[in-house]
DNA sequence: CGCCGGGTTGAATTATCTCAACCTGGGTGG
DNA sequence: CCACCCAGGTTGAGATAATTCAACCCGGCG
């Protein structure tokens, strides 16, 4: 509707592909009737009967997975600009329900989704949509690894960087400093850590001089050597330009 | 091209989406120029020039990450039937390769995804399309739900569970034994876990009666104590029928 | 004031890893 | 046809990353 809280999502299609204006336009004409939810919300629910698709327009939410004995597992983060549901699907996921970390807002996409199909599949919004999917594909990838092959040092210095570059492509705080909306507890399950664990870690890389912390701000003070010891690639160089 | 060699995707479709016998003959005609390679031939490489879309119509595969210290995951595999790349990408996947692990037989299907994004999104081939993207989303969320929050004991029966379902969605030995065509440290490297200890665990779930193993074989003993004490969900339960 | 969520700390326990050796069967070359 | 070789599997024992349990602290808030 208003340019304003499509931003996200115009930076982040840019950065994989190149819209004209009118498919911008396009875009923001097909992002429909924003609504305000509050933190802990649990999204996958409210999503029963119209089956939309949505898209998060402000603030963050997780997909988590909970296992019958009540662990978890956060299977990846929902920042602005991001659908709620993986890849373009209307339906939302069985497999995992999406609940807010923050005050969110949401807007519809269907639109969007038909927009996207209706063209052919060599049409630039075709193109940014399969890049989006990639993204999302590589972000998973990201996370398998980090689950299956790396220390805690290095998965949380891994994802502290990755979050960093998502937020900065889609042009929120692109800095060195970003917002990290969660307690330990939801950090931990993303990592497949104890909430010891991952607490004592922040303290080691802290005390290493690689990460600064302050309430809900993280500073990486030097990203290059948490890039080095985690092994990172940037989304950038993962997902091709089409 | 012939009916043989495609059966499998045919048979996979088709758990997910009802499609017509035109539609099927779409499918099989859009299947081009199978070509068999050895095992452990990496297929991302090959595919540099033209960025054809792949399908596997015999064999398996794996799509592994490999850390710079040598470290290897592997994210996912490829059974008969399914897209070589993720998500009907044409281009080959920059953060992974993708290495047979079998003799194997690839088809091109760049045709297949042209014909499916030039039918409407309620068409029954793009919904069908759409559900093959849905369960390589469930697999994945599957993956990362292992490695993080899963013991070793867990994660190899949830991914026997897994396989399984998967041969058997693809019409490919559908009983509860089946060919697993890999060694122990291609098994480890997908469950993050060291040779050894994926050593030590197997043989726990065979002297528990769970499982059966000779040679290439497994035979899941009691699935429904491994599903139980793995906490599966069924994919067929997990991605709605559109 | 007193509670409570979230963070921090200590100490014991355990799952998993590493290293290193040894075994086995199928294939190869002499 | 035997001797070797090698990949893959198995076993033992010590090391370690990470977990669990439990306590304590702190700032915000009713």
């Amino acid at each position: 509707m208003t340019s304003a809280p499509a931003d996200p999502l115009v930076r982040r299609l840019t950065a994989f592909g190149t819209l004209g204006p009118g498919e911008i336009d396009l875009l923001r004409e097909a992002i429909q009737r924003p609504a305000s939810v509050g933190p802990r919300a649990d999204l996958s629910s409210q999503n029963g009967k119209g089956a939309k698709a949505r898209l998060l327009v402000a603030g963050w939410a997780a997909r988590q997975r909970v296992l019958s004995d009540g662990r978890r597992q956060i299977v990846g983060f929902v920042l602005p600009g991001d659908f709620v549901s993986f890849s373009l699907h209307r339906a939302p996921l069985r497999y995992a329900n999406t609940v807010t970390l923050t005050q969110a807002v949401l807007a519809e996409a269907d639109m969007l989704l038909e927009a996207c199909t209706a063209q052919s599949y060599a049409s630039p919004l075709a193109a940014t949509m399969r890049a989006i999917a990639a993204v999302e594909e590589a972000l998973l990838a990201h996370h398998v690894t980090r689950l299956g092959r790396q220390t805690a040092y290095e998965r949380l210095s891994h994802l502290f960087l990755e979050l960093r570059e998502r937020l900065a492509l889609a042009g929120i705080e692109p800095g060195d400093t970003f917002t990290l909306p969660m307690t330990q507890e939801v950090l931990a399950d993303a990592l497949g850590l104890s909430v010891v664990h991952t607490n004592r870690t922040l303290q080691q890389l802290r005390r290493d001089g690689l990460i600064r912390m302050s309430g809900v701000k993280v500073t990486l003070v030097d990203a290059a050597a948490l890039a080095a010891l985690s092994d990172y690639v940037p989304l950038t160089r993962l997902v091709a330009r089409t």
